[in-house]
RNA sequence: GGAGGCAUAGCUCAGUUGGUUAGAGCGCUCGCUUCACAUGCGAGAGGUCGUAGGUUCGAGUCCUACUGUCUCUACCA
């Protein structure tokens, strides 16, 4: 087959991912013979389509897998998406807006039609991207949070939970967002400093003169005020304890309590207690036995509590009419600005409020115990390291999670009340009736529960819990999981305390966790400020290899990572490199026997390239297993490039083109076999452009996706003769600097001499050298004054070069060159020599250490003494 | 308030458990119609590794403080 000259991805990239399909690569069986190796995808939310963050992931998680398939691995990347609760009921109310719906209008039936119609939509969309990215992941066991089985999960954990006491119901403070209409838990609460005022108000003392300033930045809120407290060690107020004030506006006659939670350093001391709208309002009241008094309506208006005047409005209006109110009655002392911390829903960015309201929660501390624990006792291990820090952190100090979300769109809470006698049913199938009445006028709780609680799920609920399947006896506990760092405690952590609590194991033994791809810039990607990527246009310009191969180069686990046009193009001219080289072998082993290298009488250049394959191997496997998958793809792009492209298939044209069937055989066999093994060490991160190749390969048949992994073989590593042959090289590398150093072109021939011990490797290689470095002739002497002419003359290890240049040759400039050479060889001897002096080094450094140090001591010694004849001879 | 990251070439970043003369890509300079590739080839310039101490035979790497910067987290009304 015809290779293209360029590289270009369309031609085959579609094609080979149906042939990846059609056979059945992907799929991965619980075969007893095998090793399991499993990866769960973090499930994207439905509510788009992917952007950069979603296909560094998949990059990552897909060369793993591609990795461990290779060496024989059981490898199962199990795919599937998120029905992202809140994210997803926001885009369909959004969508009904426009036709002038509401929720109210259609109906939880009719919504949910629309709701699964959207999935259907956007789910496809996102397998189609992924499917784009090269991923091989198990389509055949695609999963979503809200398909029958991981519904089935969430039923039976929400149950066992509750029967042993770890959710409950109550009335707690909780986030309330007034657009989305929901409670929402800790974690999806952002906040942002934003500036506002401080309302110092007036409380008189009821019957006095007297009064108390208190500060609010929501003075709103004061309509629901039940006290005012001071901290008990504040002699200022001291006095004032046990005094009733009476409420502004309102008229409500109210205690001043003493609180430790009170900061005397702060305002005025004084602090209003709104135990319904402020989380520690909410605690004060409960030591106090307060009065717990709702102003506001879940929309965020105010409530007939707050008095016929602002019934109705919205908090933010009536605020400033509260405030004008507030000045006509005199109780408005002074307003200053004031930048505070306001939480916003994550999906919406409203204020969020907090309020008493009724919900489920999850009792977190019985859960995080063994969480924590786990990461402690190192059985699931995160990397970076850093971040088992930052969860411990979290973990530790964990409130209760509020799961229950006041949307349509998720899994329904599982509970039923019974009209007739009030009983509550907790059960995992759906009850007829009362169990203790018998009625049938059961009502199920209208809350859905939040997304994160069936994410929390994700790596068992997609396997078959809780029943117990062939694939969560093998594939369960997973292996890897890899995310972003920005969802540690939304999802990460979750897992980890669930699959504890649930299956007994943890869930996977590796965290390995990626930075944010941010752009150029160094900015986050979003919406707003319309800097998102779509892979796929990346992708449709230079190929998903390309762009699988900028995302994880030069990227360390943890690290954020730019994007760029440059790095892609930078990438795609590397897979253009691959795909030359490829051609360049492809070709010159058309229609020729090509033998194993074990056949043929390896040259010099042969068994350079053999070690730095086999070098190769070592690190790049060795890296996959660190997950330092930058290191890896560095190594390979270096190899490639420079050891392969540059230097060995250079070095191979001389036997190539030369008159020794022998030599062009062995030449032969090694572009082969170094070739070959490249591309499967490639495979894992570039999966197409490697599999096109390798399809095109002289007596290869199959795929390399399920080909082996290449393995180091020591009695390839040809660590000596290797060292030897960069002695040839470092010969070209200076004849090439001297030619260019004095701006003779690179094709007009020299005469070349060498002052060397290894004339026996230079002849074997004058080919190559000629070649190379654009040599005519090569001569061997003892010194400059034997060549005759004016030479330029270089100084190298266990070697002198001479290249006469005639007229070109600046005797003076030459002088300098080597003076400058001189002194930089002087200091690595005082370098080493001190090094060696020292006796602390001698005595504690390693003894390889030490005699390498020696060793370069005397070369160096040497080499001075060479450059100080050449200087003599000038 | 608490915690964590980052600071290395003009730019973007690597640098694995401390150990050769600190690397790459892009950019820059010079030279190349070399029969795989100009999405290329060759040569080169460019860094006292943020500052100050410390540990060590030895520090870009470990410790402390400081400066700058970014992020997460938290109940200061």
């Amino acid at each position: 087959m015809e290779m293209q000259k360029t590289y270009n991805p369309k031609d085959f990239e579609d094609k080979l991912y149906a042939e990846w399909t059609e056979k059945n690569y992907f799929r991965a069986e619980a075969d007893p013979s095998k090793i399991p190796f499993t990866i769960v995808i973090p499930p994207p939310n439905i509510t788009g389509q992917l952007h950069l963050g979603h296909a560094l992931d998949n990059t990552i998680i897909d060369a793993l897998i591609r990795f461990k398939r290779m060496q024989g691995y059981s490898a199962l990347y199990l795919p599937g998406c998120d029905h992202a609760s809140i994210a997803t009921e926001v885009k369909i109310v959004e969508q009904m807006k426009k036709e002038g719906l509401t929720k109210q209008d259609v109906g939880r039936e009719e919504f949910l039609r629309r709701a699964w119609e959207w999935k259907d939509k956007f789910g496809g969309r996102i397998v189609e991207q992924l499917k784009k990215m090269g991923v091989s992941a198990d389509w055949s066991r695609l999963a979503f949070t809200m398909d029958e089985r991981c519904s089935k999960a969430v039923r039976e954990v929400f149950v066992n939970l509750y029967e042993k006491g770890l959710i409950y119901r109550g009335d707690r403070i909780i986030n309330w967002c007034p657009s989305c209409k929901t409670a929402l838990s800790d974690a999806e609460v952002e906040y942002s400093e934003d500036a506002s005022f401080f309302w110092h108000l007036k409380y008189p003392v009821k019957d006095s003169s007297e009064s108390i300033i208190v500060a609010t930045t929501r003075p709103e809120t004061m309509l629901g005020d039940t006290a005012v407290a001071v901290n008990p060690k504040d002699k200022r107020y001291e006095h004032m304890v046990g005094k009733t004030l009476v409420l502004p506006l309102v008229g409500r006659e109210i205690p001043v309590v003493a609180d430790e939670y009170v900061d005397m350093e702060f305002g005025s001391g004084a602090v209003k207690i709104t135990p319904a709208h402020d989380p520690n309002d909410f605690e004060v009241g409960l030591r106090h036995g307060l009065e717990v008094i709702r102003v506001m309506n879940d929309d965020g208006t105010m409530n007939e509590n707050a008095g016929k005047a602002y019934e109705g409005m919205d908090h933010f209006a009536a605020r400033e009419k509260i405030v004008e109110d507030l000045k006509a009655a005199g109780a408005l002392v002074k307003i200053e600005p004031h930048s505070h911390n306001v939480g916003h829903c994550y999906r919406c960015h409203s204020t969020v409020e907090p309020i008493v309201s009724k919900q489920w929660f999850v009792k977190m501390a019985p859960l995080a115990k063994p969480a924590i624990d786990a990461v402690v006792r190192n059985k699931i291990h995160f990397t970076p390291e850093r971040f088992s820090k930052i969860y411990y952190n979290w973990m530790e100090g964990i409130k209760d999670w509020c799961i229950s979300r006041q949307l349509w769109w998720g899994h329904r809470i599982p509970v039923w009340y019974c009209a007739d006698c009030g009983e509550t049913i907790v059960s995992k199938t759906d009850p007829d009736a009362c169990p203790h009445c018998g009625s049938k006028n059961l009502r199920q709780d209208e809350d859905v529960l939040d997304t994160w609680f069936s994410s929390a799920l994700w790596p068992f609920s997609t396997l078959g819990y809780p029943d117990k399947t062939e694939d969560f006896d093998y594939f369960y506990p997973t292996d890897v999981l890899s995310c972003g760092y920005d969802i540690i405690f939304f999802w990460v952590a979750r897992m980890i305390f669930s699959g504890i609590e649930h299956t007994g194991k943890v869930p996977f033994r590796d965290v390995l966790l990626h930075g944010i791809v941010r752009d150029e810039q160094g900015r986050k990607m979003s919406k707003s400020l319309g800097n998102g990527i779509d892979p796929l246009e990346v992708i449709d310009e230079y190929g998903a290899d390309s762009l699988r191969f900028a995302l994880i180069s030069g990227v360390a686990p943890g690290n954020d990572s730019r994007y760029s046009r440059a790095k892609v193009e930078a990438m795609r001219n590397f897979m253009n490199k691959i795909w030359n080289a490829s051609r360049f072998v492809i070709m010159n082993a058309e229609g020729a026997d090509v033998p194993d290298i074990r056949e043929v009488k390896l040259s010099a250049a042969d068994k350079w390239i053999v070690s730095r394959l086999e070098s190769c191997i070592k690190e790049v496997t060795l890296n996959m297993g660190k997950f330092e998958l930058g290191i890896a793809a560095g190594a390979l792009y270096d190899f490639m490039w420079s050891d392969f492209c540059d230097w060995y298939i250079e070095l191979s044209k001389a036997p190539l083109y030369g008159d020794s069937p022998e030599k062009k055989r062995a030449a032969l066999a090694v572009l082969c076999f170094v070739l070959k093994n490249a591309l499967k060490l490639l495979h894992p991160f570039v999966p197409f452009i490697t599999e096109e190749i390798y399809g095109n390969l002289p007596g290869v048949t199959g795929s390399i996706m399920i080909s082996d992994f290449p393995r180091y073989d020591s009695k390839l590593a040809y660590k000596k003769e290797a060292k030897a042959f960069e002695g040839v090289m470092d010969i070209i590398k200076t004849v090439r600097n001297m030619k260019t150093s004095v701006n003779c072109p690179p094709s007009k021939k020299v005469k070349l001499f060498l002052a060397s011990p290894m004339k026996r490797l230079v002849s074997a290689n004058a080919a190559a050298i000629m070649k190379l470095a654009g040599v005519g002739s090569i001569g061997f002497v003892e010194s400059a004054a034997d060549v005759g002419e004016r030479v330029l003359s270089q100084v190298i290890e266990n070697c002198t070069v001479f290249v006469p240049l005639g007229e070109l040759v600046d005797i003076e400039k030459e002088k300098v060159r080597l003076a400058a050479e001189l002194e930089r060889v002087e200091g690595e001897i005082r370098r080493a020599d001190g090094k060696l002096q020292n006796r602390g080094f001698i005595e504690k450094a390693p003894k390889n250490l030490v005699d390498a140090e020696r060793a370069k001591l005397d070369k160096f010694i040497e080499m001075k003494e060479k450059i100080e004849r050449q200087l003599q001879e000038l």
